[in-house]
DNA sequence: CACGTTCTACCATTGAATGGAAGCTTCTGC
DNA sequence: GCAGAAGCTTCCATTCAATGGTAGAACGTG
């Protein structure tokens, strides 16, 4: 009944605190986070005003927490994504105003692509990649053109625990997908997120050629033209690719 | 000698590990992270492994200390911003598109305009206003369209503060400035940033028309053209505020 | 106005956090 | 190839910061 009766470290708590809004909530009340994040009441209260003292969270009036402006400044300033975000976006804007689509980049993380920027003009079609939005490997074209370039071992590791929760696409399919993007230099998927837009994807690979992000595009079924499309993605990636360090 | 002889709390630490990294720096040796957290290197060590644990830092090999890209999914997944960010997003664009400049978005920190979004295009002049940036009130564009739509009382504490590190600017001439801003509706700034550039901004506006964010352009000083810029930056102003809640 | 809900403050108890020291690994110069 | 330095990691006895039940304040509501 003193330090800590669940016992977690306060590091442990400072994490669930953080973890505890759900994806695209930006305000909680001290008590429904306190419910969240697995914290007496007053613990967490004290925990939230000591983090909003230091600007990382800000407990407003009411019991109002919501992540503070300086934790995203920091965060934002220092990410690690930084050096890629900025090498790509030139390159991204340019893709963007020639094929007026919908662009993105990701990195992988996990058995997920993480999308880290994204570019979406309004009129085109539905974007379902958020920035700071994720994706499973095999059901989206960055995530495949990341996981097609990556070592055997990972792709193997990646494959032996593969499985579908909806039990529609089996290992063997996503072997298949990863090998074609692999011969290909870079990966589709039709139909797959959203059944009337087409993904398309290539590596972004730094001077030591190790594939770091993906650069994809999504683009309504009709307009479809890989033949320009393809092109277009592979020659910005290299432009991106020759910007970033390594 | 025990528990914290510099008596600094746990969350104290954490905050200082986080914020330890220097702007654009997005990666530390653990020995400097420590030293300039100002923590002995074993209370460090042990810090960022259990943080990097659970993802928000990052450990490599050898000590090498990041940000973790957990903790930007998080952030920006739950950003403050978001919102905000989001309603921007399509109509700076536009602007982009049909000014051909530099569109950028910020909020009001304490006595600096933090700016959450931009976009910017190869060949358009510099922007200085880097995303998670910061400027002076004073001297961005941006920074008085914010200030120029706050309450009397802020502006007047503002004000009363005010002082130029450099010594060029005094309170009366920001008080002009301000005034001048509210008055038009619109802040503007040549060369002062930058010599050859020329910012104007304007306030966004939420449905209480309580001023939330400046939208602002930053373009040559040879293509400048008020009479265009203004209303194409205060229409979109307006659509922005409109997509806001409040 | 009384009741329920949620936020905030207090404080005695105690185990989690601390950091010096020692071991380990990696790198460098000779 | 070896001595030395520099930096990373682990260990563990000491002790004070963290804990959370409780009580009170502030707010909202029927």
């Amino acid at each position: 009944m003193a330090n800590s009766a669940s016992g977690d470290s306060v590091v442990d708590r400072v994490v669930r605190v953080i973890e505890a809004f759900p994806e695209g909530v930006t305000s909680l009340q001290l008590t429904e986070l306190a419910d969240r994040a697995g914290l007496p009441l007053s613990s967490a209260h004290r925990l939230v005003r000591q983090l909003s003292e230091h600007g990382l969270l800000d407990l407003g009036a009411g019991g109002t927490v919501r992540l503070g402006l300086r934790l995203w400044e920091l965060v934002n300033r220092n990410s690690p994504t930084l050096a890629l975000r900025q090498a790509a976006m030139p390159f991204m804007e340019d893709i963007q105003q020639v094929l007026n689509q919908n662009v993105n980049l990701a990195v992988l993380d996990g058995w997920e692509a993480l999308f880290v920027e994204r570019l979406s003009r309004r009129g085109s079609v539905a974007n379902r990649a958020r920035i700071a939005g994720r994706m499973p490997v095999h059901i989206s074209s960055a995530g495949l053109a990341l996981m097609s370039h990556q070592s055997r071992e990972l792709q193997a590791e990646y494959l032996e625990q593969f499985e579908d929760p909806t039990g529609k696409v089996t290992a063997g399919v996503v072997r298949h997908l990863l090998a074609e993007a692999a011969q290909q230099g870079y990966a589709q998927l039709a139909g797959v997120v959203d059944p009337d837009t087409w993904g398309i994807a290539v590596p972004v690979m730094n001077r030591k050629r190790r594939t770091v992000a993906a650069l994809g595009v999504v683009v309504p079924l009709a307009e479809m033209r890989l033949q320009a499309l393809v092109p277009a993605l592979q020659t910005a990636a290299r432009g991106i690719g020759r910007q970033l360090g390594d």
